[in-house]
RNA sequence: UACCUCGUGGUGUAACGGUAACACAGGAGAUUUUGGAUCUCUUAUUCAAGGUUCGAAUCCUUGCGAGGUAGCCA
């Protein structure tokens, strides 16, 4: 349960898009027959959900298209005043954790500075490229608008010699940050702004966290990552929709750029988007920043580091990224697609145990005060092979504040005074009298036991109870901390209009109970995965549980139909 | 009256000129020592208008709608 299985080949692989293209490329004898990608993460937050869509595209193609195939795990680290190692190595152990491989493939744009800064030299001296005075808001100026042309820079005719000797020097720290730039040289009037001599390097004194303070300019994104992917031989260069208007300077610098081992090429396709919560980096980092969460795992987070933390399987998150499909269309998937997607894996694998998150006392007057007995209980139900184990019964028990209702509603089949249900694998018992604390809250409730009713015997002279309830022995429960989470927003779309995202956050996102929990849960180690009978699937956090005071995070509750007849 | 992209049930996807289907969600029932799970049934779909064709979700035209793009971010 513990241990992750690694993604294989044999996970579906559904047709698409971009698979249906490079069928096609493999058709036609492109590439000699490989199919070569990478996940290029900037290390500036940590991974989400979206992130999975992507690296399970990548790494699963590689995985499909072996033995001709890999897909390699690039930091795309051009910007050092954004970037950190503590990213690096969350991203990395993210990748591991959803069950991929990069094997030697591991990468950074920033090893390839220096052929980068070459490259840049051979567009200055074919005339491609030139050293550019203008300020930032000049540049803009120039630009032109949306739906007027731009206009040349006054520097965009310096002789190659100048220009060769401005951009060494820029290399050399004789400008100041931000005073000049390198500029392709391609269409100021261009319909698509990208092409309007779009910015290869600024000028930019920050320390990187791999080079150092070797440099002080820095390639932009849309320079420097086409020219890493074909330094890597990347053949199928796969980004999300955004991306698109950059595509024809990405095919500009593969044609013009000589020396260039592979010949890539960018495709898009939607990134994900699901209801109930935010994705962009920059809200999440505002969460974190803010305090809004407990850091970047937290379990209401669509990082994958909160998922994983809130107890989801990376088979469960590799499964839901094949159901959502890939597509160019700009969708929001429900949450509720993730969900069933985590509960169809538990199901199958969780062990059981009874847990009673919210507790009432119920004495059992006639079971005898000093007796105990232990019951058989399967570990799961949905599978034979996890076996048993044994339950403490004894006149003391605890029931959920669910399972009681003192004035019930129509419909409700559990307890209520003067009706009967049956403790889950051991009796029925009849609820005699409700005890109540000076406050009018309940104390305990007092109930008879029926011996003749155990082993799913029927009640003589009475009906079948409709209403079965898990319970703990008083005596022997163990005390555990219980987060429930629930869902981060309010609204399906919390970023959508102009209001801050912020205002909709759900106050009730995680409540903290103190549950009573079967004595086995004593032990539950780090990491493990239970399915709360009737409740819901719940893991032991990996920082917070000790032995003998186990805390759960709540992964999903279990469908509950009867909730969703109260609601109304 | 810029450029690019996208429009299939409530949601996400499939159908690649030949009976519009799958999953989730919703509804009904069966079953059940989890009101869970499982099983069965069910509601509901091609943005619009023209055109091509024996036949169009698919090809063409036009329109409409949605989104992206004016960082020295990625």
């Amino acid at each position: 349960m513990s241990q992750t299985d690694n993604a294989t080949a044999t996970s579906p692989a559904k047709s698409d898009f971009i698979r249906d293209m490079i069928a096609e490329d493999l058709q036609q004898g492109r590439n000699d027959g490989w199919v070569v990608t990478r996940f290029p993460p900037e290390p500036n937050g940590y991974l989400h959900i979206g992130h999975a869509k992507s690296i399970c595209l990548n790494f699963g193609l590689a995985l499909e298209n072996a033995p001709k195939a890999r897909c390699h795990l690039r930091f795309d680290d051009t910007n050092p005043i954004k970037e950190d190692t503590e990213y690096v190595e969350s991203i990395m152990e993210d990748v591991k954790w959803l069950g991929f491989d990069w094997g030697q493939h591991l990468f950074y744009a920033s090893d390839y500075f220096e052929k980068l800064y070459e490259f840049a030299e051979q567009l200055i001296t074919k005339g491609l490229a030139y050293v550019c005075d203008l300020s930032p808001d000049q540049v803009r100026e120039y630009r032109g608008t949306l739906t007027e042309p731009g206009k040349n820079s006054p520097w965009r005719d310096r002789s190659v010699e100048e220009n060769l000797e401005l951009f060494r020097k820029m290399r050399a720290g004789e400008f100041a940050d931000g005073s000049r730039i390198l500029r392709a040289k391609i269409d100021m009037a261009h319909p698509n702004i990208t092409m309007r001599d779009p910015a290869m390097y600024r000028i930019m004194r920050a320390h990187h966290h791999r080079t150092g303070d070797a440099w002080c300019i820095y390639p932009m994104y849309d320079y420097a990552h086409p020219l890493s992917d074909a330094l890597e031989s990347i053949t199928h260069s796969l980004c999300t929709l955004e991306f698109e208007d950059h595509r024809p300077f990405y095919e500009w610098l593969i044609a013009n750029v000589n020396g260039l081992p592979g010949s890539p090429y960018q495709r898009e396709f939607a990134r994900l988007n699901l209801n109930y919560t935010v994705m962009s980096k920059r809200k999440l980092l505002r969460l974190v920043k803010e305090n809004h969460v407990n850091g970047w795992d937290d379990p209401r987070m669509p990082t994958i580091s909160g998922f994983r933390r809130r107890g989801y399987t990376p088979e469960s998150i590799r499964h839901f990224c094949s159901t959502i499909g890939l597509t160019k269309f700009k969708g929001v998937t429900d949450y509720a697609v993730l969900e069933h997607c985590i509960r169809d894996d538990l199901n199958k694998r969780a062990l059981r145990a009874s847990a009673v998150l919210r507790p009432i006392k119920v004495v059992i007057e006639n079971y005898g005060a000093d007796r105990v007995e232990e019951l058989e209980f399967p570990n799961n139900p949905e599978d034979p092979n996890a076996g048993v184990r044994m339950v403490p019964m004894c006149n003391e028990i605890y029931i959920d504040a669910d399972d009681f209702m003192e004035e019930p509603v129509d419909g409700f089949h559990r307890l209520a005074p003067g009706r009967e249900v049956r403790l889950k694998m051991a009796f029925c018992i009849i609820c005699k009298e409700v005890v109540k604390n000076a406050d009018g809250s309940i104390k305990e409730l007092i109930c008879t036991y029926d011996e003749s009713t155990r082993h799913g015997k029927k009640p003589e002279g009475r009906p079948k109870p409709k209403g079965i309830i898990h319970w703990v022995s008083a005596r022997h429960a163990v005390d555990a901390e219980v987060r429930l989470y629930d869902r981060l927003f309010t609204v399906e779309s919390p970023d959508a209009g102009d209001e801050d995202f912020l205002q909709f956050l759900n106050s009730a996102s995680l409540e903290i109970v103190a549950a009573k929990v079967e004595p086995s849960l004593a032990i539950a180690g780090a990491g493990a995965r239970y399915q709360f009978e009737r409740v819901g699937y719940f893991y032991v956090d990996p920082k917070d549980s000790v032995l003998g005071r186990p805390v759960f995070n709540r992964t999903v509750t279990l469908k509950d139909s009867w909730a969703k007849v109260a609601a109304k």
